[in-house]
DNA sequence: CGGCATCCAATAAGATACTG
DNA sequence: CAGTATCTTATTGGATGCCG
């Protein structure tokens, strides 16, 4: 019952694993910037709904990427920012950022709101 | 009828749309290592069908990573390489390989078949 | 060998309503 | 505010057979 012992071709597919998700690498590189609230997010990923987006929270906290902080206040507060494992996928993040910025010059394409540290 | 300028609201996602398919990244890192047949890429990829690697490797080659060389023989060879533009996504893949070595480490997986260079 | 067409199953995503 | 639950639709993926 318990879990077999995964195996891989490549390391890629490991990574993968952890951040392949469609909106997981966005998410990380939000929260590079700082923490973030879960309508905060919402807010920056206009096409993500909060079903999707709770999914994919709880998919990076159980792989210990990031750590999920609820304040037991009312109204709600909840609070999600990367762990110290998460860090460690920053030089991932900001060479997508990086490759990013240059094709969409390639590609003229358009940058609506940059996200850049507050 | 024509494409409407994309925006994005990070450049994570711009790159997003280059790599994020399932299998891409992968892909793109086996032919860090030089050429592949389409056999080959199969053989490599156990897990992914020819359906599906047919897929990835047009939707890579319209977005001008990747290049594929047809010989007009019998029996066919077709190749794949990374394009000029392909390889300046190789800090990309190789932070992603680097990061999956110690995740796997980290959670006590496998690499089956290590790929690495011929 | 490499790849396409078809059909069908599995999975992911969207809409809406409701809750502590 | 930050979710959950349910239902429905859209997208993706597998299996098979055929072709240049």
């Amino acid at each position: 019952m318990s879990e077999p012992v995964k195996t891989y071709n490549t390391a890629v597919e490991a990574t993968l694993e952890v951040i392949g998700g469609k909106w997981k690498p966005v998410i990380l590189f939000l929260l590079t910037f700082g923490k973030k609230r879960n309508g905060e997010l919402l807010r920056l990923l206009p096409a993500v709904t909060q079903k999707v987006l709770t999914q994919q929270l709880k998919e990076l906290e159980k792989d210990g990427v990031i750590v999920r902080i609820s304040h037991n206040t009312v109204p709600p507060k909840v609070e999600y920012e990367l762990s110290e494992y998460g860090w460690s996928l920053k030089d991932i993040l900001h060479a997508m950022c990086r490759w990013g910025d240059a094709h969409i010059e390639r590609t003229c394409r358009k940058l609506a709101n940059p996200i850049r540290p507050e």
